[in-house]
DNA sequence: CTGTATCCACAGTGATACTG
DNA sequence: CAGTATCACTGTGGATACAG
């Protein structure tokens, strides 16, 4: 039986990941880490980042069009500022090839691609919680 | 040596996010659940939810003015709202103690606890490569 | 103390048009 | 094809005042 989240990560990744929790995390954790920390985690927790990560991941290199195509709803302005704010924080390359017309391809480095594993347990949890977190909803909504 | 991660995140969450790595992850993802699953994670990944959540899993009970005295630069607005949409979601509970002055408490849930489990690998991620990020963003505002 | 209500400023976003 | 530029808009979020 075909399963999505197995292809959509690498066992590499999923290795990966758990690695993460079983070592020991870094010692430090003052509140200007704690802080830059928060700071990293708006930044590539946002919804396109996501998807973009999602997509990549699973897909390996497309070209800008493509990405665009394969997400719903996303601007090409959107697209295109993820795109460099990702390839900004080292999370993917981005390759021009000199032809016309114009190619563009995208892909995920490793710090992308371990960025992926790391929110593979949360894609999971949401996959795993949706109904349990929509029945919270109606619950919630019934009284008041 | 303190490990201020291992305080934050109880053995039981670790050996959670480690099962939901660990196991195998529901078939079924059609387009509408991929959808749902995206907005979800849109709503819990905000920048205060993440917040609260990591705070009420360091400290256990908190009532509603503690919370806004430990997390940096949050209205009293936006707490409000958060806490209102963590309850929604069945993230955490909230207790109103019926005396005077008012007093109400809020914990998380369950639910609560194995998100943050969920994220943990995200943090761990965020901690460990913050340099890197910051180094590849340095290179990046180099040339141009 | 724990909220709600109101107002307002501004950043994020989408639509559109245009360029190399 | 792969962007950039411009603009109008909306919602988020902060400040403030007030209420239970």
């Amino acid at each position: 039986m075909a399963n999505p989240l197995q292809t959509r990560f690498h066992a590499d990744d999923i290795a990966q990941a758990e690695h993460y929790l079983a070592t020991d995390p870094p010692a430090e954790l003052d509140p200007r880490v704690e802080r830059l920390v928060n700071d990293l985690i708006g930044r590539i927790a946002d919804k396109w980042t996501l998807l973009v990560l999602e997509l990549l991941e699973e897909k390996g290199v497309l070209r800008f069009s493509a990405i665009g195509r394969q997400i719903d709803g996303i601007s090409q302005k959107m697209l295109t500022q993820t795109l460099r704010q990702m390839e900004r924080d080292g999370l993917l390359t981005r390759t021009v090839h000199p032809v016309v017309p114009p190619r563009v391809d995208y892909a995920l480095t490793p710090l992308g691609n371990s960025l992926s594993a790391a929110f593979c347990g949360v894609w999971v949890w949401a996959e795993r919680h949706l109904d349990i977190v929509e029945a919270a909803r109606a619950t919630f909504d019934a009284r008041d």
